[in-house]
DNA sequence: ATTCTGACTTGGG
DNA sequence: CCCCAAGCCAGAA
């Protein structure tokens, strides 16, 4: 298909794809950029979500870095914040702060369109 | 147009 | 496993 939507398209796609990710699962930046279509706009994607408003209903704290980390916020307190969403669903941490990407990350099965 | 910055990722050492 | 350089890309100044 042509690309004359591509502009908005990113921001649209994060918004579709995020609540898709179960409670008790996390997913990287990386890998809804790919599911939307732009593999290399992986920083795209957090720009996406740091500009969701606070009372948003996507579950943004289940997206994390691919090194299976919290990535540092500029925001005071967001990382804490993350940290403590997950683990109220379920996802436990290492003494170093990482999550066990081989327990806990998403591999959708399919996409809905 | 240019520079800087950031919720990224990957490859090398 | 840690650290860093590059590559990446959009938004702001």
């Amino acid at each position: 298909m042509h690309q004359s939507t591509a502009s908005t398209s990113l921001r649209d796609a994060v918004c579709r794809l995020v609540p898709l990710i179960p409670a008790g699962y996390v997913c990287t930046y990386g890998q809804i950029a790919a599911y939307a279509d732009s593999p290399k706009a992986a920083r795209q994607v957090g720009m996406v979500l740091a500009g969701l408003p606070e009372a948003t209903l996507i579950p943004w704290q289940r997206v994390i870095n691919a090194q299976g980390a919290i990535s540092p916020r500029s925001k005071p307190g967001a990382a804490e914040m993350q940290r403590i969403l997950l683990e109220e669903e379920g996802i436990s941490f290492r003494s170093d702060g990482t999550i066990d990407l081989r327990k806990h990350l998403w591999h959708p099965e399919s996409i809905p369109q």
